[in-house]
RNA sequence: GUCCCCAUCGUCUAGAGGCCUAGGACACCACCCUUUCAAGGUGGAGACACGGGUUCGAACCCCGUUGGGGAUACCA
């Protein structure tokens, strides 16, 4: 049998943290089986869901390289196909029409709660009585018929086997009094019409598995495994609040996080192989299964978000991250020359072992970025104050224009030698060196620096900063 | 309230009865490297929630307690 899995998000707001997470392991496993993917945007509930809401979510998973199978299906428009199969229940004596008016049933759940367990949310009175009975001018809605006693259990991938005692389980509803159905029938008709194998979802579904296991079963259909994910808490413990991380994943990216870096913490977060820690998007899709998904919560930890980060920062292509940096200028209205383009990916792999962040690397990026003559910091300024900083730059000036190879290492060792002919640390000479070149008391190697600048950029900026 | 789930360093986790003196990663501290800042390297501190069982032996199995989370809609 061949795997079909799907994430269902309803378009209320942005793909979250958890969604995303929840999206990634349904990605994983079907593609790890060679099977389907599928995406349902469960909008049955119009009143709440946005375009642009979907727009955020198919977004979010384009960033993440989620690619989804087939087109993406709208929930809201297999409302016919649901309606009937609710009829088709009742004429098969599987579901009925319940009469109850909202005040009645907000009693029944007063007394279902103060009865300690003892009475349900509803008590099933229209399940066995005379349609005849029904009051005249009151659009019923539809309740499908749960087991009475015994129990149900679940044999879920994730959680294990998860037993419920039957009496908790009441007739729920399937179709609403104006005919559209609820969500419960939805996902079940949904999931049969479209093959669905596996439901991997969070773990705030897990109740609801009960019920829909059921109403597969009513239905005469095969039902799904089910995988419940533990769900995703902020650093605090508690539910992941806007506070603190139930962001959209797109707000990770305004916060400079690369989608890869982001996928791989999200496969961390409650999955493991072995001491593994950077996972590739191949091995993932290799190595994923369900039996490693961890079974309590876990939090949110930006650090280590962060420090993956750094590392894909470190190993991606230069040329796609200058990309990003030259979109940030164009965005901040700086024009870059050409020659600034080439020195920009020259340079990256230096810039990018230290940013944590595109930010810190769009930042750091400033000093390839702009052409002679450069702007200094408060730092650099004092450190060019100096007379002899400023003597021994002229004089190293003077020997670079010699200089017949300028490669870093070439440079390297000019400095080194020209700072023991006149006794001077190299620190002296590198440090009036970098705040001449790069405006600032912090940047790579300062000859790396001057071997991606080039000499003609160097010797401009050396001489403007000794004037 | 009721039902369901969960419980190893601060955080993410390894661990499927003896390989555990409990391993790795992030964060933290120290040292090394070093022209600055990062990165990197080496080392350090740091956990089996508690109480009972079962067993020759328990982080692993069972029960209870405590703590946390989820669900309790004509929302999804």
């Amino acid at each position: 049998m061949s795997v079909v899995t799907r994430f269902a998000p309803s378009p209320t707001g942005f793909l979250h943290i958890g969604g995303a997470r929840t999206a990634l392991f349904n990605y994983l496993f079907a593609r790890h089986h060679g099977g389907k993917f599928l995406l349902r945007v469960e909008d049955t509930d119009l009143k709440r869901s946005t375009d642009e809401a979907v727009q955020a979510i198919l977004q979010g998973m384009r960033w993440l390289a989620l690619d989804w199978d087939g087109p993406e299906i709208y929930q809201s428009r297999n409302a016919d196909r649901h309606r009937e199969v609710a009829e088709q229940l009742v004429t098969d004596g599987r579901a009925y029409k319940c009469y109850c008016s909202p005040e009645e049933l907000a009693e029944m759940r007063e007394n279902a709660k103060i009865s300690g367990g003892a009475a349900r949310n509803y008590d099933n009175r229209w399940r066995d009585r005379d349609p005849s009975d029904a009051p005249a001018g009151i659009d019923p809605v539809i309740r499908i018929k749960m087991p009475v006693e015994g129990e149900t259990t679940i044999a879920d991938l994730v959680q294990g086997d998860v037993t419920k005692a039957n009496d908790t389980l009441d007739d729920f509803i399937i179709l609403r009094s104006d005919g559209t159905p609820t969500y419960m029938l939805a996902v079940v008709v949904d999931d049969h019409d479209m093959g669905v194998t596996h439901a991997i979802r969070g773990d705030d579904h897990l109740n609801n598995a009960f019920r829909q296991l059921h109403l597969f079963e009513a239905c005469g259909w095969d039902v799904p495994e089910f995988a419940h994910i533990p769900l995703i808490h902020g650093a605090d413990g508690a539910k992941l609040s806007k506070r603190h991380g139930a962001l959209g994943v797109e707000a990770y990216e305004e916060m400079g996080i690369l989608p890869e870096a982001m996928c791989n913490y999200l496969l961390r977060l409650g999955w493991s192989h072995g001491d593994d820690e950077t996972i590739s998007r191949e091995q993932a899709v290799e190595w994923f299964n369900l039996d490693s998904v961890g079974r309590s919560p876990a939090r949110f930890d930006m650090d280590k978000l962060l420090n993956l980060n750094a590392h894909y920062l470190k190993v991606a292509d230069p040329a796609r991250l200058a990309a990003g940096v030259l979109r940030d200028a164009d965005a901040a209205g700086i024009t870059v020359s050409p020659d600034a383009e080439k020195r920009l990916v020259a340079g990256m792999p230096g810039l990018a072992s230290r940013a944590k962040n595109t930010h810190e690397l769009y930042e750091l990026s400033s000093l390839y970025l702009v052409d002679s003559p450069i702007e200094m910091n408060e730092k650099a300024r004092h450190s060019l104050a100096d007379d002899a900083a400023r003597q021994a730059l002229n004089e190293l000036a003077e020997l670079l224009k010699k200089v017949t190879s300028w490669g870093e290492a070439d440079l390297d060792g000019i400095a080194r030698e020209y700072a023991e002919s006149r006794d001077l640390k190299l620190g002296q000479v590198a440090q009036p060196l970098r705040a001449a070149l790069t405006g600032s008391n912090v940047s790579p190697s300062i000859f790396e620096v001057m071997a991606v600048l080039g000499r003609d950029e160097t010797l401009a900026r050396l001489e403007n900063a000794a004037n």
